[in-house]
DNA sequence: ACGGAAATGTTAAACGGTTAACGAACATAT
DNA sequence: ATATGTTCGTTAACCGTTTAACATTTCCGT
């Protein structure tokens, strides 16, 4: 409860005035040698933090950063952050690389009718990171207060006129279907939410058509399997699957935890994963390795979209004339054991065809 | 780019003193209705958001809370956020009820050698959320500077001298070990990290010891198995019970990811959960509902901590006088397919004892 | 009609920094 | 000796709020 310490009461006890103080902290050549030391001295003596509310008021500038996460619609509640370990793997890039530069990070819920401009204004946010689907309320927001803003996951629209950091769904898509085409498998279905609504899965729908045509294979309605992008979404698909399970020897599901609920399906009816099916998710989550088989997955780089997105922030917030960056991580598929060679899992059952 | 609307350009234009403005906002009867409510339009009609930062500084508080993670002490660059999804279901408990008490949350790791006492300083935060075991240093800069501190996971030390949450460990290691000897299990091994490092793995070996113990059954120091709080240390332990399958009919894992460990090992071995082991982990984790079997567990209700750290440390700051609390949540244990009767399992091979 | 309280405002000084503008002291060049 | 420039500092205004202290008007009881 003791009394804060000023910038006056450094100036004070180093006989100066306030502003050399202040020009010795913020490394403004303006005092001698002498001077700064006499100040840094007393500085650490006395234990003084700069305040940086009061600098922020002063400079106009938080040294703070926002990040704006989606909000589960169906609560409105609670973040996605909550059930989602996907979020907590970004926010800790985004924590790191800020603090690396010296920001400060809040973070906060996008909730549904509210405008990031309150935010920004109350805190003088010098910079958000908005991860999810963007509106064009959000950048006009932004702009209008010479905040500036990066795009995270919403790779769809208006692409060039932000900065943004997404990942290559297309070709993600294309690499897992590509993998099962490769392992001899020609009946390859795919798990998805509604096709049409979410832009990433539709993306890695196109993914998965062209590696197919590629192959001369034209994409089957009726392989096309939608429900909600969830456990359950993707356990009542897999009893879909198990209804064709004599066309179907292989499935693309666009979210890891879609496979998972495929993989509990398949079980329940004595079949075995990979034998009676092969399943690459996306995503790959931890629990890839968890699950038994382990989890055949398109990996993608959480943690490192969360460094990225900041490092452009702060670029931008240092100047705000740079160009827009647009950053499209590239994919890569981890082999695990949920996939298996066509042909040898014909051997359980009868020849290769 | 716009000129920032102040409180002065609401006063120029409604024609009334900053100060009224102010008290209109603030909700301070001084105003009279006709007042009140040309303010209000004016400030609505000129979109004007009051500045969090100068108030801050006039006020002395900033309406933020802070949140200080643990860090992955092996590489000290990434929160452990980044790997182990309880910290973003926490932090999405804190950052729900903050905005619905009018907090903004801040988050950072607490890097070793670090103090918080500068970040609270810096920033005027009202209050911090302090995750995982404590330093003494911790609570003498929260306290010097009327920040408010709750301490949450870190139940053993200076428990009374601060606000905690936290769960019962013991109980829920009880818990554990109970279910496994109402199956009929008697021979049931403990999957930890080292006992004696982590007060909380040490009190949930204490509630497995109190459950055996009150069968009559005391702790055969070749049933506890110590390795890495990990899936490969899981992993590890898996293929040391393999050794022991004779003797060994049940065991407990302090942690779910230890759990999927040992399933792995397992079933590579060709053996089968439930039926040559059963096994309850600890936390109940979503990945519980993913793997196969679905692994029985310890549930703990990590977003409500989240919520309720966030509440004791909004009723501080608001009366700092209050007595601390220290909220010990009980834990249920949630069972699954990963445990089966002892007997019935008995019949796969022979008759039961 | 008068005094006092209540209602309704205003003024101006904080809060803890930053920074433009100014100035003194001293060195250097002419 | 004078002009010119550096170096080292200070003064005071400002950032956008809050709030104590004060001022004016209105209301009410007697």
């Amino acid at each position: 409860m003791d009394k804060r310490i000023t910038i006056r009461d450094i100036a004070r006890r180093a006989g100066v005035s306030v502003a050399t103080v202040s020009n010795v902290i913020n490394g403004v050549n303006k005092a001698s040698d002498g001077t700064k030391k006499l100040v840094l001295q007393t500085i650490k003596e006395m234990g003084y933090q700069p305040n940086l509310t009061a600098r922020s008021l002063s400079i106009n500038r938080s040294q703070m950063i926002g990040v704006l996460l989606p909000i589960d619609e169906s609560t409105t509640a609670s973040l996605l952050l909550r059930d989602n370990p996907f979020y907590g793997e970004f926010i800790s890039g985004v924590e790191y690389q800020g603090m690396m530069s010296g920001y400060d990070v809040l973070i906060s819920g996008f909730r549904p009718g509210q405008s990031c401009r309150e935010w920004i204004l109350k805190r003088d946010l010098d910079g958000i990171v908005f991860v999810g689907n963007y509106t064009d309320a959000v950048s006009s927001d932004a702009k209008e207060f010479g905040s500036q803003l990066v795009l995270v996951d919403s790779y769809d629209e208006g692409l060039e006129k932000h900065h943004s950091v997404n990942i290559d769904d297309v070709q993600g898509g294309y690499a897992a279907a590509k993998h099962l085409l490769d392992l001899g498998h020609k009946n390859i279905a795919i798990a998805a939410s509604n096709i049409l609504v979410d832009g990433a899965i539709y993306r890695r729908f196109c993914g998965y058509k062209d590696a197919l045509s590629e192959k001369g294979i034209s994409v089957r309605n009726d392989f096309i399997f939608q429900d909600s992008l969830s456990f359950d979404g993707g356990y009542r698909i897999g009893l879909r699957i198990l209804e064709n399970i004599g066309q179907i020897s292989a499935v693309f599901a666009v979210a890891d935890i879609m496979a998972f609920g495929i993989m509990k399906a398949f079980y329940e009816n004595g079949k075995q994963i990979p034998r009676d099916l092969s399943i690459v998710g996306f995503d790959d989550i931890k629990t890839c390795e968890y699950v038994i088989p382990p989890l055949t997955s398109v990996h993608q780089p959480v943690y490192e979209k969360g460094i990225t997105a900041v490092n452009i922030l702060i670029d931008a917030i240092k100047n705000p004339d740079i160009p827009k960056r647009n950053v499209l991580f590239p994919l890569k598929l981890t082999e695990r054991g949920s996939t298996m060679n066509f042909c040898e899992r014909r051997l359980f059952s009868g020849a290769c065809l």
